[in-house]
RNA sequence: GUGCCUAUGGUGUAGUGGUAACACGCCAGGUUGUGGUCCUGUUAUUGUGGGUUCGAUUCCCACUAGGCACCCCA
């Protein structure tokens, strides 16, 4: 015998047989819902890219060693996506200057990351990406915004069990510039705002030696650490009144306050510790985060991206998204018990088993005739006694079930059986 | 890259230094055209290799695989 090879998933990758593909496709459908309801157009790049494209930008990890890459037959190095950002900034960089702005684009599509899965994350993942391209304005942050909060909404959340932490890059080069840390040179500022991103992590007494290594003084820390305790934009201003005036504050306190008016409020809060690891974010940043008490984790986030489009040798263009994905969502809605079967497959499914050998045919016509009326028949293929047939019907949850026997065939007719309340319905072939 | 945990039928779990038990599932039958119940039968040399031992599924080591946390991120 030839060797026996391994029935295990490639390590981080997932089968999702139908039981756990239809969670997925309830997931996907109602992220395309939403997309759709607000007017997002749904695009697809290729699986691989030029991997000079995520070295660019996409940072050490995910541009580095996650990447996974392959020489193609002419000798160029090309990786399998890790995320969708540099793909689509690509594409549109291509249409941007003859397209109408702005562009609202979404996709559903899977990524390649090589990292260490546990729980939350695989090598494999899919994930929704958003983006709105070609406005600056407040108002395309604030569409953004809605939207990732309707995108969770969506599947019926109970109260208090997520939340939008809001921020803004603005904000934080304005606190940098007040503590003095924005004179610093730009590796050491880099790590100032990495140690700050770590604020509810690491212990205060970490943070402080972080900072103080990357050479900031014991004033501009305590000016830093009175930011990054504000839990409201009142209490930052009354405690630092030179911000109160900062684009990136009025920024976050418009957006606050027309989510507010339209009904999000209880949704949605300023957190100074939102930072987003990313560099390429220049403006509004956000994170989603589940409440539930044994995880409180981040959901997804996203933020705006002016700046992107230049590694394609354009003018930038004002870019906002965000990206939620498949495995975070799918432990959300675990955590809250969302997950109903009874949301899933909405049509009903038929059963017609094969009741007589000798009317292979004639059940294939009657299948086919059934189809074409837009019915979903599972046409039985061997011969089966009534009573397995209905054993299998129950088992596999069919709604109804066709009697096409040899009585039925002389008589010329089927029988439709509800398998919910027996009732039977008898219909001419 | 660092640390920790786990490995027994298809699945989920017991158990013991003397060749494995239970539940569910699956398949077949009891039941030759009307189901979800019930009953019976079938379904495993305990991840791989080595060591200790008269004897290892059990104890030890290595490997492999999986999981969890950190890092990073979705």
């Amino acid at each position: 015998m030839s060797k026996v090879l391994s029935k295990q998933e490639p390590k981080g990758t997932s089968d999702w047989p139908p039981e756990e593909f239809a969670v997925r496709k309830y997931i996907f459908d109602c992220w395309r819902r939403v997309c759709l309801r607000y007017g997002f157009e749904e695009y697809l790049t290729p699986i691989v890219e030029s991997a000079d494209i995520y070295r660019a930008k996409s940072g050490e990890d995910v541009g580095g060693k996650e990447l996974v890459t392959f020489t193609d037959l002419g000798g160029r190095e090309l990786s399998i996506r890790p995320e969708m950002t540099p793909s689509v900034v690509r594409m549109v960089s291509k249409i941007y200057a003859a397209s109408p702005k702005p562009l609202k684009y979404f996709s559903i599509a899977n990524f390649i990351r090589n990292e260490k899965p546990q729980r939350g994350r695989n090598r494999e993942f899919w994930q929704l990406n958003c983006d709105i391209f070609g406005s600056a304005d407040e108002a395309a942050d604030l569409e953004i915004l809605c939207l990732a909060l309707d995108l969770v909404l969506e599947f019926d959340p109970p109260q208090n069990s997520f939340a939008l932490c809001i921020n803004s890059r603005r904000l934080i080069d304005g606190i940098l510039e007040l503590s003095g840390a924005g004179k610093l040179k730009t590796e050491a500022r880099a790590t100032v705002v990495r140690t700050l991103d770590k604020w509810k992590k690491l212990p205060i007494v970490a943070i402080r030696e972080r900072l103080t290594q990357a050479g900031l003084k014991q004033e501009a820390i305590i000016i830093l650490e009175q930011f990054m305790v504000s839990r409201s934009l009142e209490e930052l201003v009354e405690k630092l009144p030179e911000l109160k005036n900062n684009a990136g504050f009025l920024e976050i306190n418009n957006v606050i306050n027309a989510l507010t008016d339209l009904g999000y409020g209880e949704l949605v809060e300023f957190d100074p510790s939102v930072i987003r690891g990313f560099d390429y974010y220049d403006g509004l940043v956000f994170e989603a985060v589940d409440k539930h008490p044994d995880i409180r984790r981040s959901m997804f986030g996203g933020g705006r991206y002016n700046g992107l489009a230049e590694i394609f040798g354009e003018k930038n263009f004002p870019a906002v998204g965000f990206a939620p994905g498949d495995e975070v969502t799918k432990i959300f809605l675990e955590n809250w018990g969302l997950i109903d079967t009874k949301k899933f497959g909405a049509q009903a499914k038929y059963y017609l088993p094969l009741l007589s050998s000798g009317l292979v045919l004639e059940t294939r016509k009657l299948a086919k005739k059934l189809r074409a009326r837009g019915l979903n028949i599972f046409a039985g293929l061997e011969e089966q006694k009534i009573t397995k047939a209905l054993d299998f019907a129950n088992k596999k949850d069919f709604n109804k079930f066709i009697i096409f026997g040899d009585d039925e065939y002389k008589k010329g007719i089927y029988i439709i059986k509800d398998m919910k309340t027996g009732q039977q319905i008898e219909e001419l072939l």
